[in-house]
DNA sequence: GTTGAGCGTT
């Protein structure tokens, strides 16, 4: 294995964990890699994404293997605008674990056998209050100026460039829906042939359910439905086996740039 | 297409 396991974090325990903040949704590991990588060697990276959308949350930790690097990295990149936002690079406050934790390095002070109630709330270990954080305070900035359009479009491409090899958009949306559509439309109440320009269709179409509230939904109640019922089968990953957030390869470069 | 304080995965 080449590349930083999936498998979990590494070795840790003699690594310095950076925490980088404030830098784009749209900038991944291997942005951050040859940057920090400059500085030092960068044992791993990673970056924490929601376990719903999938997107960045915002910040990554940036793993050196010794802290001289690390802190030359820190005062290096520490407010160095990249992807057209100023980065905070710091030492991280909290391990992985929320074990303790010394200018980034972790310290094992404590044997895991002996699990501890942390203060923090490994019950919720996602964005759970966003709601609140959001009503606090939303309206601050749309953070779209003109750097990040312009980045997200070039980085959109590239994305789309690279990702289309393997499998294409998650349309399991239009098409599961279509298909829905299409068993609706199959039914003979409605005669598929001529189409009635004239009118718009009493039938929203898309727009809303054509079953809105139907008492029975035709699965259910119908029984036929029961057994021969495909849950769209049809791709279980969008992502594809690509779905990590640490993509980066150190010295075994997997993009076909 | 939207977000922006913060501390992380098998």
């Amino acid at each position: 294995m080449s590349h930083f396991g999936r498998s979990g974090p590494p070795d840790i325990t003699d690594t310095y964990s950076l925490l980088v903040l404030n830098i784009t949704f749209r900038t991944t590991a291997d942005d951050l890699f040859p940057l920090f990588d400059k500085y030092g060697k960068v044992v791993d990276i990673f970056i924490p994404r929601d376990r719903r959308t999938g997107d960045s949350r915002g910040f990554a930790f940036v793993r050196y293997k010794y802290a001289d690097e690390a802190q030359k990295a820190v005062d290096r990149l520490d407010g160095r605008v990249v992807d057209g936002r100023e980065i905070t690079v710091q030492f991280a406050k909290y391990g992985p674990n929320a074990e303790r934790i010394q200018k980034g390095r972790i310290i094992e002070s404590f044997p895991r056998s002996k699990h501890r109630s942390r203060s923090r709330s490994p019950r919720r270990r996602y964005r759970d209050d966003y709601r609140d954080r959001d009503y606090r305070r939303r309206s601050r900035s749309r953070s779209w100026d003109r750097y990040e359009r312009d980045r997200y479009r070039g980085r959109d491409r590239d994305y789309r460039r690279r990702s289309r090899s393997r499998s294409a958009s998650p349309d399991y949306s239009r098409g599961r829906g279509r298909g829905r559509y299409d068993d609706y439309r199959r039914s003979p109440s409605r005669s598929v042939g001529s189409a009635s320009p004239a009118q718009h269709s009493p039938s929203p179409g898309r727009s809303l359910s054509p079953r809105k509230n139907s008492p029975l939904r035709g699965e259910s109640s119908d029984g036929r439905s029961r057994g021969e019922r495909s849950p769209s089968p049809r791709s279980a990953s969008p992502r594809g086996g690509h779905g990590d957030t640490r993509s980066y390869s150190p010295g075994n470069s997997d993009v076909d740039d």
